[in-house]
DNA sequence: CAAAATATTGCAACAGGTTCTACTCCGGGT
DNA sequence: ACCCGGAGTAGAACCTGTTGCAATATTTTG
């Protein structure tokens, strides 16, 4: 990344998060006045990756924007990348809730996936700068780091969510892996699109192809 | 990543390189010690990246263990994932033409271009630290960075070799669409694996189903 | 309500990628 | 042989993710 000083390694594999456990604070229902935080928190993340991406967003400026200590911040994420993943599953759900309301209308179910794809996509391109925050954080999460296998499970599962609306439930021999290559695709096209590999254009067209290819009916 | 600080941003988007000019010495040919250097140093971040992955390839060991200095290393190399990228590809160079000296065996053209596959993924699972650190160095490559995007193209292009010499020379309808579907493929397989999201174990098959959803023949 | 347990805060400190500075060195042109 | 500019070098400095801590709030308990 250009005017970066990319990612940095640490040693330690013991201690983590400066506060006394180590778990974060979603375990079982948090208070009010903590699940507010946490609001603001997620809430500052995506307001400065709107403006500036993923560079822009700083831990201190994150904290200082949504009235918390760094301290507190890394008690609810352990990770930038996690702090920008939680924030993308967020607005996926919120994506999946609005197609919920307005389903896909093509003929065959290859159309209606293809669409529900397109759609992410769309919604993507109209906020560059915060999808690629978004896959740039998806796209660096650290395996070894507790939650973050979590975090990414859960992202796409909302995805899987959105596109088994537009299977009309019934499911297809070998789901599984289809829904996993869909989700690689999904997750390639997008990366290779922040990364410049490819045209925002292409993204439509390789989702469509992808989707017809491997869904015949 | 867990034990790591993250990627950093830096505001300057003007002055690259301490040095005099601004771009990397591989315009023209580069003078004997020169290219040794260049091979000096790709070898140490093989060499740190094979023991202790991505975050084992610190540029200032790397810098040290090829006896370079470190403003060195950045003329040569904009960036610690430009430097790994090219690494990649190097590795990846090599892989093609052992395949070329073995030819893939398989009746369909789908069997063959599978075939390709998952010897790339074979090939890196045998050094999953080093793997890791190309999947990350790829899939974090700065697209504002100068050079970035020309040293993705070269991967993605010694890949699509690898996959044409599968296919026979005789091209299919949308090749260039397939390819970069395949291509995606292919990278987000790697991601997923590296990052923990599947099992090594689903990369063949996962290739595999794409490979021959996608080439009927 | 007081004591104990947890959460937050504010800040300093660390680490490692990247940049900068001040030199030194080397090869080619004269 | 002498001069010059680009390439290298050593090392400090800068920047931002992450961690450690002591002092305060807040909540929970009894």
């Amino acid at each position: 990344m250009a005017g970066t000083t990319g990612r940095v390694a640490v040693r330690r594999a013991a201690a983590r998060n400066a506060s006394g456990n180590g778990r974060a604070p979603d375990e079982s229902a948090l208070t009010p006045k903590q699940s507010d935080r946490r609001r603001r928190v997620i809430q500052a993340a995506i307001s400065l990756a709107t403006k500036g991406g993923y560079d822009a967003v700083q831990m201190r400026d994150v904290a200082a924007e949504a009235h918390v200590a760094l301290g507190t911040l890394y008690r609810y994420f352990p990770s930038k990348d996690q702090l920008l993943v939680a924030a993308l599953n967020e607005w996926a759900e919120n994506l999946r809730d609005k197609q919920r309301t307005r389903p896909q209308k093509g003929a065959t179910k290859a159309d209606r996936v293809a669409g529900v794809l397109r759609g992410t996509v769309r919604a993507m391109e109209r906020q560059p700068k915060l999808s690629a925050a978004f896959v740039t954080a998806l796209g660096s999460l650290d395996a070894e780091e507790p939650g973050s296998i979590e975090r990414a499970a859960q992202v796409y599962q909302t995805m899987t969510e959105m596109i088994g609306q537009a299977m009309d439930g019934d499911s297809l021999p070998d789901q599984d892996q289809l829904m996993r290559v869909l989700g690689q695709v999904w997750f390639a096209v997008l990366t290779f699109w922040v990364r410049g590999w490819s045209q925002g254009i292409q993204m439509a067209d390789d989702l469509d192809a992808a989707a017809h290819l491997m869904i015949q009916d």
